[in-house]
DNA sequence: CATGAATGAGATTTCATTCAT
DNA sequence: AATGAATGAAATCTCATTCAT
């Protein structure tokens, strides 16, 4: 946080926000949704890109750096979206404030589905860098989070046996799963927003 | 050269086979789990296996094939563990059903934790089988199963909006993969089972 | 950022790709004939070319794809060479054209010792490709065609029972093949050709 | 020459003389033919031969020893057949005896096509073993030696230029590959024999 | 002797990374 | 900075040969 390193942080983000690092961040978003993280070469990037190998390794030490940097970037987007979406919803009911968490997650979701795909595989592949790995914890964090305010508030239960905050965080992965095993993903409307958190709340039992 | 000798020699050369084959599935499924499915070279699943590289290959047409058999085998014990769960709870409620379900799947993990690591990994990631693919789908099909039996037991709500088959593949995987965000693994007890039916089927709200 | 430039800069990338090329077929030429079609190895051509083995590969796509290549363009050569000299020699006297013919077979065999090994030993071994087959095909074609002329213009017998073109084409062979048996090469002389020719002609029968 | 060696070579002889080293022979002959000198695999032989690879172990010291094996076998009834019919000949004029020549090569070319591809082959391949070399030099000795008596009887014309025999080799030859190249063999009938004769001596020109 | 599973050296091919232009 | 040809380590797969049964 001392001058130095906050001022190289700076260059790193002058940097990244140029258009060719933009470029080749948003071409490796697209082949490494497209053919896997493992299997997408270098030159594919490259290629979509519009520039040469070399240049990849002008703006990302590696390719490991280039997938952090692309993981890095994108969460940044989520997760602001998603906290601002909480403090704007502060004053409302929890089931209201969980509807607009759920919103948020399902719009990212539409926006930045090549980066999610990404993100889940990384989420279980085993990887050089850690970074994917934390982009799942950050969104994992915003479902304790907003858990634990529901806890506050009184409208989540204090279950010790069930980590609520993990199954949240595995409905929200399952819905957006849904579409690569079904071929039918939901769309993120308002309504499938409030039926999934109504289930989050009620449950899928009949009320009988 | 009489019956005895040559049926028994056979069956002899068939056990041997048979070990063999197995010591390299073993093998493939812990290096595979650590190593991950696209890393994981075959010289390290022979060196764990105790055998030659060449070995691998009088048993597996090559490295795609030793995984589909991998996925094969391991998906077989899986299913037919659930199924027979299923059939021996046939006649208790539904709540109960359930909760048998989920300890299967619960027992599973703990076994196979391991193979289901593969199993994750290759659901989101690209592959040149569909075998993998089609291991998770046979799981969620044993969800959307238990799911309609709810339905027409009048247990579950038949809701439109919300895949409660996808929300409970979703709530198993979550258990699943808290171990690893989180590290610290649930254990398969029949506690935290009904725990687990109990927050599917009534939510996480708290009652009042 | 010119024209000129630029063009020029384009020419010399072409140039240099072509020279490399150049180089690896050359090599592949000299390797295939001593080792053999089916022992060399990418390392000792890549070796010889005085570059990379991954290099070979931003060439040809593998190494049946670096024989074709090499097959081809000599064949070119060969193929070329004959022509010309029987186009050049088209009012001659039948036996002269031969002879022409001839020499130009003689001199193709001397300037590329190597890859006719490399297309003798195609002729008869089983090969995943079919260009060195073809290429042999178009030597022999033009014995066909040579044969074909010396029929029309009286030169020549039309047999029935003998393919004269085959043993013209067989005799070409002996040429080249006895100095591997015999360790005796002919010289490509045009006393040797004319000699060839009255064989091939009169036979080898004493006159009387 | 001693009887130890000889008693060896007698062994030897017993060996190949039975009916397991027959059978793989006969294999090897098939086997090479279909899939070529260099790409039969041992397992392909055993299994045509109905043994185990091991036992192609006991009979011939490796994949070379068998090759040269085969070739021997083959090229002594090749040789004793040619030998026995110039013999036979001995007293015709040399245009038979020629004639007869041809014929005995013909009717080898005919029973022995597989092993004849495989001789062929041989002859351009650069194999470890000398073995099928000297066996084409076998052919090769005979034609030099036919080409001799028929200078000697003043019925082949004692050219310094041209090697007679070498031409004789290549026409023989020529008939064989003819089938590969055209796919439309020679009959082994006396009449296309004659007429080769006819083109050896008095070549392919018209008389007039 | 026969067997055939095991062996492991060796060959091909890929692709992240470098660096001279 | 941009380029893209060259690099060569690494991974997969093959198959002649061995040897315990």
């Amino acid at each position: 946080m001392n001058e130095d390193s906050s001022s190289g942080k700076q260059r790193l983000r002058e940097k990244i926000r140029g258009a060719t690092a933009s470029a080749i961040l948003e071409a490796g978003e697209a082949v490494f949704a497209e053919q896997g993280l493992n299997s997408a070469r270098m030159d594919d990037i490259a290629a979509r890109a519009g520039v040469a190998v070399g240049t990849l390794y002008n703006y990302f030490a590696d390719r490991t750096a280039l997938i952090a940097a692309l993981v890095d970037s994108r969460r940044d987007e989520l997760i602001h979206r998603i906290d601002k979406a909480l403090a704007s919803a502060e004053e409302l009911p929890f089931q209201k404030q969980l509807e607009v968490f759920v919103m948020a997650a399902f719009q990212h979701f539409k926006t930045h589905r090549p980066f999610l795909t990404i993100l889940m595989e990384a989420e279980s592949a085993h990887l050089t860098t850690a970074k994917p790995r934390d982009s799942v914890r950050a969104l994992f964090e915003r479902c304790e989070a907003v858990v634990a305010r529901g806890v506050q508030l009184g409208a989540v239960k204090a279950d010790t046996l069930v980590d609520y905050a993990a199954m949240l965080h595995g409905c929200l992965r399952a819905v957006f799963t849904r579409g690569r095993i079904c071929g039918d993903p939901v769309d993120p409307t308002p309504e499938n927003a409030a039926a999934l958190v109504e289930f989050f709340l009620r449950g899928a039992g009949s009320s009988g």
